[in-house]
DNA sequence: GAAAAAAACTACTGGTCAGTAGATGGAAAT
DNA sequence: ATTTCCATCTACTGACCAGTAGTTTTTTTC
């Protein structure tokens, strides 16, 4: 979570810049190393900087780890919210949709949303309970969007509302598995993890 | 990885017996508190012992780890190769019955496979490349189950033998979001994963 | 261009922890 | 009863690291 975020603003602009960068090493650090055992010397080293430049940016370490954990599971959520509002002829395309959208997201950011699940126990009370808060929300709005789905006679009047939780272990665990340098690419990827939903919805 | 693997005698059960309280209760620690941040000091005194009666049963701290890594994964693929040499009415019943045996396992070894995900990367080479072949084994095995299912004409013929990764994944996921205080019994779940499974496969 | 302010740095501390050397004490062997 | 042996413990070390105090460098302001 970045300090400020006051008006914008050239300066502003630098800070955001130089607190984006941050989050962006020290991810990829965090991907590779583990948070625990990956020492702010190590970030600072590679983006070319001391130790004490990162605590004019971030309150601690953890504060670090949270702006990291936020901007998965924000940025699906945002997705989510902005296609449910928008157009589609029916709840399988809706679902299709927003499917793809998300699963876009967590392969772009692949390293980040690792890191959220490997290291979210590591986070303070309160940045955990906010950020448990956005990913049930998510969950939330996907079993409405179920519910309606099954009731509109779209999907499978068996399926439980609950198959939202699997849809989203279905995309929670791709970047755990998934490498850009495999044989799958990630359009492959995406075109089955659509096929995977909707089949759990019963869509098909 | 215990140190010896020898005749059974009383020495040596009391041995093996040792090493699987470290393991249980290491297990446990590095669950709650995270591999690096979890010192063995703190598993010495939950053991009611020091830390160098550890260092008697294990190498060093990553060889805990590998042990515990080890667990949920030979577990599952011993279960998996039991249940593929019974009999078996098709292939239908016979992934059925793997999933929701592998399930169990999952849910009652539910810290260990967590550990395992979440602190892989803190492995040597060696364990590391030891425990993946064995999760290859898995999913390989699972995903030849489904080509002969749909071979058969059990499974939707449109589908890709590489839901056995799916199905992985779902398996995989549970542990991260099933809690035995929740409002849902394990019973409950292992029967919604055996459907999900099914649907995956195109089985329904 | 001098003074003030902001940004980044050097150098340190206090605490932590994996791993070890050597002591201790009790059980088995003679 | 004495010696040997094994399990476990006490006490330590060397390295590491989050966080900070105070200084230097750069930028802004007048």
């Amino acid at each position: 979570m970045p300090r400020k975020a006051s008006k914008p603003s050239i300066k502003n602009e630098f800070t955001a810049f130089k607190t984006n960068r941050i989050v962006e090493v020290a991810s990829h650090l965090f991907y590779e190393r583990g948070y625990s055992s990956c020492t702010l010397d190590h970030v600072a080293e590679r983006l070319g900087v001391t130790k004490p430049f990162l605590y004019s940016y971030f309150k601690n370490k953890e504060a670090i780890l949270a702006a990291i954990c936020e901007v998965g599971i924000s940025e699906s959520l945002s997705v989510l919210e902005r296609t449910l509002a928008g157009e589609h002829a029916d709840h399988r395309a809706l679902l299709a949709e927003v499917v793809r959208q998300v699963g876009r997201i967590v392969i772009d950011r692949q390293e980040y949303v690792v890191v959220y699940q490997r290291e979210m126990k590591h986070l303070s009370a309160k940045d955990h309970e906010r950020i448990l808060r956005l990913r049930h929300s998510f969950d939330h709005q996907i079993a409405e969007l179920i519910r309606e789905g099954v009731e509109a006679g779209e999907f499978r009047e068996d399926t439980d509302s609950f198959v939202a939780v699997w849809i989203g272990g279905l995309i929670s665990w791709i970047p755990t598995w998934y490498s850009p340098q495999g044989q799958k690419s990630a359009a492959d990827v995406i075109d089955q993890l659509v096929d995977a939903a909707m089949r759990l919805a019963g869509a098909e």
